[in-house]
DNA sequence: CTGCATCCCTGATGATACTG
DNA sequence: CAGTATCATCAGGGATGCAG
């Protein structure tokens, strides 16, 4: 896990992207993939989705994102939370208590995606359909 | 590859769904999960993306999604098929000549997608601040 | 050119057990 | 409760070869 000096601070060029400000995801290599994955990915867009709701302990996050494994909540929420998306507040009680919420960036980047799950979700039945039709068009035909 | 039939017609409930007419991600087994998933992946996204800009063949697509293989590629765009995002059009001609657009449904997801990159792509510099942030932190202690 | 089939490897994921 | 560590598994993904 080395941790190499990155181009954070002003708008120098990042390794892998075309030239200077600019990070195009469908440059191989460029760092905003990376980015794009971490939020896109299977428990990346439901634990982004779930905090939309407010703040959450750990098992509440479990609970809300059904299906999710104890190891990949953790491995998602410290990846979201490396790139500044989550904020993760650890209070040193017994029981130990530990709050996860969105930063404001990750507040923005949640309600983008939240519009992109409604708009899968709410187009579901010609998703079906479209299968439907495919499928028979692929066996029978 | 089973056919299942699937209650795409109207609005039926679809198996592991909460209840009718709701696509619900954050539950298991839905199947929206997996449409999302088509759309979000690492190639399904940039797939979408490129698509925004016309129509494209086979190897057109190839390049400009830099670093997909062709098996990934087909995959992707079969997925996308099916779930009628993605039209194809196949001339049966020689050389053959096979044509990728978008569906009207396609379009708008993509386009839905394509604002959640390029906000993504616009806050890239906060991220590496946060990464770096997050890596000095958990190396000094 | 399009694109399917096959082999093979790595990384992602899941179940379980263990620690603070 | 909130994780970490370990091991087993499986899907994702790349390389190659072949067919229409």
């Amino acid at each position: 896990m080395a941790i190499e000096s990155s181009a954070a601070t002003a708008g120098e060029s990042a390794p892998g992207c075309p030239d200077d400000l600019a990070y195009d995801v469908f440059a191989r290599e460029c760092p905003s993939r990376e980015a794009l994955k971490h939020i896109t990915d299977r428990w990346g867009s439901l634990t982004l989705g779930a905090l939309l709701d407010g703040t959450f302990r750990f098992n509440e996050l479990r609970r809300r994102v059904e299906g999710v494994s104890e190891k990949m909540l953790a491995q998602t929420l410290h990846a979201l939370e490396r790139d500044g998306l989550v904020h993760r507040e650890a209070q040193q009680s017994n029981p130990p208590r530990v709050d996860y919420a969105l930063t404001p960036l990750g507040n923005q980047v949640a309600r983008q995606l939240r519009l992109l799950i409604d708009l899968v979700e709410d187009r579901m039945p010609q998703v079906l359909a479209a299968r439907e039709h495919y499928d028979a068009r692929h066996t029978a035909g």
